[in-house]
DNA sequence: GGCAGCCTGGTT
DNA sequence: AACCAGGCTGCC
């Protein structure tokens, strides 16, 4: 139940939507999150680069760059505190009027990239001119791909990031839907990568961070074929990949 | 299709 | 003091 909004002027449309109401479902797609409530109200969340959304029993005093605050009532009437901060304002809150809202939001972004088929990636890559990882990252193809897991997965695919999206083989594809696919389920499995913000809802630091094979890596031996890893700027983006793994041809 | 700019804390 | 990180929007 939610009892009381937050303090937010900019945001305060976001808990008014939502004051009173008993949260029926909490839903995801890509990097999105929804709370939906049983009046019909809907607070769609996005963290953006250092949002974190936390629920504890109270929330600690002078906590920095807290942009809104909803009082909790659980299920047994105890009272928790939740809290969105986001020192670098990336992030944001959407009061939606109804989960068809919502619907209609999430429909004009790619299926969640967690559960991508093969078949639409081959066909949403077969249409781009871009280079492979710019299209990874682009939520309106598929969604709920971030800078991190687009190296990840390219570096597990043997992919090259610069290669133009539509020369990709059709087995090079098959093998970066897999990757995509892996790399989520791996990453989800250890509640994602804390490499300085990220928590969880519960305000535990992820652990995946130690697991990442090219991200954050520039310079370092691969861990496959001990090459130099190599960076560059893509899509004004960080970018880190073997040049003996990933080719640009299939082989 | 590419990229500047938003924003702030941490690093150089 | 300058630079870097990056999800996303909007401009070229």
């Amino acid at each position: 139940m939610l009892e009381r909004g937050a303090e937010s002027a900019k945001r305060g449309a976001a808990d008014l939507l939502l004051r009173g109401q008993r949260i029926e479902r909490l839903l995801r797609h890509g990097k999105q999150l929804a709370i939906v409530g049983d009046g019909g109200g809907v607070l769609c969340v996005q963290l953006g680069m250092t949002g974190r959304v936390v629920v504890r029993s109270e929330a600690p005093r002078g906590e920095p760059h807290v942009h809104a605050r909803w009082e909790l009532l659980g299920p047994r009437g105890e009272r928790k505190v939740m809290t969105f901060a986001d020192p670098r304002r990336f992030g944001g809150l959407t009061a939606l009027a109804s989960s068809t809202v919502l619907s209609a939001r999430w429909a004009e972004l790619g299926p969640d990239a967690a559960t991508v088929e093969t078949a639409h990636l081959m066909q949403a890559l077969k249409e781009t001119r871009r280079a492979v990882k710019a299209a990874l990252l682009d939520q309106n193809l598929v969604a709920g791909i971030g800078n991190i897991y687009a190296d990840e997965a390219l570096f597990r695919a043997g992919i090259t990031p610069r290669v133009l999206a539509h020369r990709l083989r059709p087995r090079q594809v098959e093998r970066l839907a897999a990757a995509v696919r892996e790399v989520l389920a791996a990453a989800i499995a250890s509640g994602g990568s804390s490499l300085r913000d990220y928590v969880d809802a519960n305000g535990q630091q992820g652990g995946y961070q130690t697991l990442h094979l090219v991200y954050g890596r520039e310079g370092e031996p691969c861990h496959t074929c001990g090459t130099r890893l190599r960076g560059t700027r893509l899509g004004g983006r960080q970018t880190v990949w073997c040049p003996c793994c990933q080719s640009a041809r299939d082989t």
